[in-house]
RNA sequence: GUCCCCGUAGCUCAGUGGAUAGAGCAACCGCCUCCUAAGCGGUAGGUCGCAGGUUCAACUCCCGCCGGGGACACCA
């Protein structure tokens, strides 16, 4: 599908040629031109500062190369004027019935309107949240659970082939102490000192105990491995319930376990070992890992035998790039950040390149407001927010949308008297109520049986400002997809239909839909029922790509 | 000590090297005898932490400092 952006820039190109090939331009001509919306409606459509750029290595004042590319852009049909402005910009205004057709394009595409093919071929592997399985998860993991989500939506919609990973940490330490302390729990004994105190594990003792009442008759040993099991595979179940209420689905559970079990561990330090990198010292087996950028090397073997968390995280990774896939991106939290290092010299270790086959988001944390307090999350004062309380607090959509809508590496806040509100504070309801009041025309425009369907649209009707201002945006919106899965950001989507609503509620209040009283049908009626129409679908579109639904009626 | 993140309006925050730095809230002033007022329009509010550098152009990139938050293991 080609965009207006695309066919200036193919042309702006064109130019720059035969500006070369007449001895004008000295240089070659840039792969990419740099094209944008400006800010200011006086700028035009589109403006772009290739003169600017190639005016110094041309030896040329900036407003002369401008001039020498103006005539081509003007000889498009798509182009009503061209002008040259301030130090050297190119300000181009298009055409606006050819701009009007992008209703066309949009009704046309539908939901596919927005997906693109920079990612086409590439083999994602998306893993996020990868909680313990020895509690709910929390206000921690539900950042995650949402952004990683959108992620995955969006890396989609940019033609990438995404799987969607949970890693259960379901090995070691934290789980014996887990079972201990559900036994405990059952048998009505003390809860270890390390162990887990929070309420659910009463309950899990007690589901646990009502499956299997013969269990306390078992022998000490495999009594415990029985509580620890049986409260495991409850506890996993439990957050995948919540997660499913949650709009966020994981196409594969990653079991540690099954790394250590299927040999894959060992597999994986053999494989580092063949690359080179690996040496002993004082009994341990390490990695080299700073020969890439770490700050000290690791161990993957103590000495004692032990395998370290390092060493199933090697073979973790290692695993996914023999399981196909060509980049690897981790969703960690904040505390992980010291990760990024090690997994980066990992990937370079075992022969990769760790500028592309991985890549490592850092979350930063989530405060949150109740009742103008800061809510101190404490895991032994038990005030820790599990991610089913936040949902019964404000919903799906408003917790998913907030949680989304800011760039995760920043720290956020949560206000939850703001997200009970229904009112312009909390933005989601601010786009949701574009979509819902879209959705009312378009049912008074049925009702009113008003010709609409494109058979009847003729661009050249839009010639408004409004309307002008709303197929600007609505053009903006496979850039805004494109740049959101490129930089693995979400967040643009949220605040682009933010965007997009406002200019919706502008043109809405200044152009006016369907014909008043008696007023006799136009062809003007039925060119904004299909601006209409398109701004829903982007709506949808949009909303779809953060799993925040688009409702009807509101 | 080393490393990561942050510092933009009174508050919460956007801003991929471009023109006059934006939004919501809070303050003030307007707009519903006709399509959803959960909306729209306007006023006011800024040394983009400080100081250098790169560039035709810096909130944006680089260096240094100040201030805030977080992380360092043969723990898990």
């Amino acid at each position: 599908m080609s965009s207006h952006s695309d066919l200036l820039a193919a042309q702006i190109q064109a130019a720059i040629s035969r500006a070369i090939e007449r001895g004008d331009l000295i240089g070659t001509v840039p792969e990419s031109i740099p094209l944008e919306r400006p800010k200011n409606r006086d700028h035009g459509d589109y403006a772009s500062s290739i003169a600017l750029q190639l005016a110094k290595p041309a030896g040329k004042n900036p407003r002369d190369v401008a001039q020498m590319l103006k005539a081509d852009l003007e000889s498009l049909a798509e182009v009503s004027a061209v002008n040259i402005a301030g130090p050297g910009f190119i300000n181009i205004t298009l055409n606006r019935a050819s701009q009007a057709d992008l209703v066309r394009t949009i009704l046309t595409a539908q939901e596919s309107y927005g997906r693109g093919t920079a990612l086409a071929g590439v083999k994602i592997n998306l893993e996020f949240i990868s909680a313990n399985p020895t509690g709910p998860l929390h206000l921690g993991h539900t950042r995650w659970a949402a952004v990683g989500d959108a992620l995955g939506r969006v890396l989609t919609a940019a033609g990438a082939d995404v799987t969607r990973e949970f890693y259960i940490n379901d090995r070691g330490n934290q789980m014996d102490l887990f079972g201990q302390s559900v036994q405990a729990a059952a048998l009505g004994q003390p809860i270890p000192e390390d162990g887990y105190k929070g309420e659910y594990i009463a309950d899990l003792a007690i589901e646990v105990l009502a499956q299997n009442p013969a269990i306390t008759a078992l022998a000490d040993e495999m009594r415990l491995i029985e509580f620890r099991e049986a409260a495991y595979q409850l506890q996993l179940k439990d957050q995948q319930r919540v997660l499913d209420t949650f709009n966020t689905h994981f196409d594969v559970w990653f079991s540690e376990r099954s790394l250590h079990d299927g040999g894959s561990v060992e597999h994986g330090v053999e494989k580092l070992r063949l690359q080179g990198h690996v040496f002993e010292v004082d009994g341990a087996t390490w990695l080299r890992t700073t020969d890439f950028g770490d700050d000290k090397d690791r161990v993957l073997v103590k000495a004692n035998g032990d395998l370290t968390y390092f060493s199933s995280d090697t073979a973790y990774y290692i695993n996914k790039r023999e399981r196909g896939f060509d980049i690897c991106i981790y969703m960690l939290g904040a505390d992980h950040h010291g990760y990024i290092h090690r997994l980066k010299a990992t990937a370079a270790c075992a022969g990769d390149n760790p500028e592309y086959n991985i890549d490592v988001l850092i979350g930063q944390l989530v405060k949150i407001m109740e009742g103008g307090e800061e809510v101190k999350l404490s895991k032994r004062a038990g005030t820790i927010i599990t991610l089913e309380e936040l949902v019964e607090k404000v919903g799906v959509d408003a917790a998913r949308y907030t949680l989304i809508r800011y760039p995760v590496d920043t720290p956020m806040v949560m206000d939850i008297d703001i997200l009970k509100r229904n009112t312009n504070e909390n933005p989601v309801y601010y786009v949701q109520y574009a979509h819902a009041r879209i959705a009312a025309v378009l049912r008074n425009a049925a009702e009113l049986k008003i010709p609409a369907g494109l058979e009847n649209f003729d661009p050249a009707q839009l010639s408004h400002d409004r309307e002008n201002e709303l197929l600007g945006s609505l053009a903006e919106f496979p850039r805004i997809v494109a740049g959101a899965a490129e930089l693995r950001e979400p967040h643009r989507i949220a605040r682009y239909l933010e965007e997009l609503a406002g200019v919706y509620h502008g043109f809405y209040a200044d152009c006016r839909v369907l014909p008043m009283g008696d007023e006799p049908v136009l062809a003007i009626h039925s060119a904004r029922i299909n601006l209409c129409a398109a701004t829903l679908q982007v709506l949808k579109n949009g909303l779809d790509l953060l799993g925040v639904s688009a409702p009807e009626r509101m």
